[in-house]
DNA sequence: ACCTGAACACCGTTCAAGT
DNA sequence: ACCTGAACACCGTTCAAGT
């Protein structure tokens, strides 16, 4: 074989490497595209190690297993929170209320993640921020300390769990079509109970599946837990 | 061969099939065991053919897939537990808070189903008269219809993620010594962050840290959310 | 109508062998 | 130290073939 005259001589050395080096930050970023785009299910390690064209093996260098890429997926979203500060004793209640708020927005623009976080201790860096700005928001409150300590593992979780919900009905693929007609067959459903035994479901149909579309069962259920916390605050 | 002269003469025929027909009954009794036994991760339909002796393709002439099998075990939870009634317009918290904690108490007995449960509309009978019965003491607490169909979404909701969180534990087979442990490195961590950044999650890292093992958590929970309902209840 | 074996397209994790 | 192929022990679901 003959040099082309405009190579150099020397061996032929591709300026990077054909694959850049593996990382946790890659894994990570990969993770978090596939979980945006295809949901909680398709983030395996695996399908991770496909997109970043190696085997599944190769992950096992930088993350221990798929639960430590979940936290770290986790954490991530708790970095995307932009928490309200610093709390404000006159505003405490409507504070609580934003930050219940924007976790929520933020567990939405990663579809998934409310999976990942759920019946996890998050103790990632970006995670323990968020406990403290919702210790200083309680605290501003005047709840005592073990309300305030134990308010901060009941709020995530309601949020969390609100969040999963939403994650569950995505993941069916469901259009808002669909829901709506969802929604229909419940109310006929309800409606052809026998009255004896659910007078109350079918009294109740109309409101029982309103607001499944909407934030109002949200709002509802911060309204609930932030009302509760405030009752505890009074009898201090 | 020669027949044995106490054997009768006709051809050998069992007076039972040696197996008896698979049916729904029979899958949600195995998957039920398994789960109890188990945990929720053991509960697969081909786990449940293998204990019923039959492989996992036979399965699905009862249930339709495995989706259906866990709404089943979630019934079953539903079915075991017993909720005050009749609703008492003077005794609706109280009753409330028995409702949670029955319901939690019905949860534990299966570890696992709510995992099953968390993210699905529980529609099967048992779970209906549930919802029936959350509807009483609530229209018996006097909130508005509409706080009141949301008070039944939010309600099992909370119940079912605190019994996952414990299931998560359960399932890493966290014995009480693990717990006592991961909740002393727990302090250590919190003692070990910058004091500028987390000041406040250094401070309470006491009660942060309480009440991981007892139901002093779920009670301030519920009694939280119960206030939380009362105060709605008062504006009417 | 019900059951079955075999297949399809997946999982998480480990491990010896390479560079 | 990092990466890899191959294997192990699993998944849910489908489907043609049996009875």
């Amino acid at each position: 074989m003959t040099q082309s005259p405009w190579q150099p001589i020397s061996p032929a050395k591709p300026v990077r490497p054909a694959k850049e080096p593996l990382n946790r930050e890659r894994i990570v970023d990969t993770a978090l595209r596939v979980m945006i785009d295809q949901g909680y299910e398709a983030v395996s390690m695996r399908k991770i190690a496909q997109e970043l064209q190696t085997g599944p093996a190769s992950l096992y260098a930088h993350v221990a297993n798929k639960k430590e890429l979940d936290q770290l997926l986790v954490d991530r979203a708790a970095a995307a929170m932009n928490l309200p500060s610093p709390p404000d004793p006159e505003r405490w209640q409507e504070q609580l209320k934003e930050a219940m708020r924007e976790m929520l927005r933020a567990m939405r623009t990663m579809p998934g993640v409310a999976r990942a976080a759920i019946g996890a201790v998050p103790l990632g860096e970006a995670a323990l921020r968020t406990s403290e700005c919702l210790l200083g928001i309680l605290k501003a409150g005047g709840l005592p300390d073990q309300a305030v300590a134990w308010a901060v593992d009941l709020i995530p979780l309601y949020v969390t769990a609100v969040a999963f919900e939403e994650n569950v009905q995505r993941a069916d693929q469901w259009s808002p079509e669909d829901l709506e007609q969802f929604l229909d067959g419940l109310r006929s459903y309800f409606a052809s109970l026998p009255a004896d035994r659910f007078p109350l479901t079918m009294a109740l149909a109309g409101p029982l599946t309103a607001g499944a579309a909407g934030d109002d069962r949200f709002e509802f259920g911060i309204s609930v837990i932030t009302a509760g916390l405030a009752s505890l605050a009074e009898r201090r």
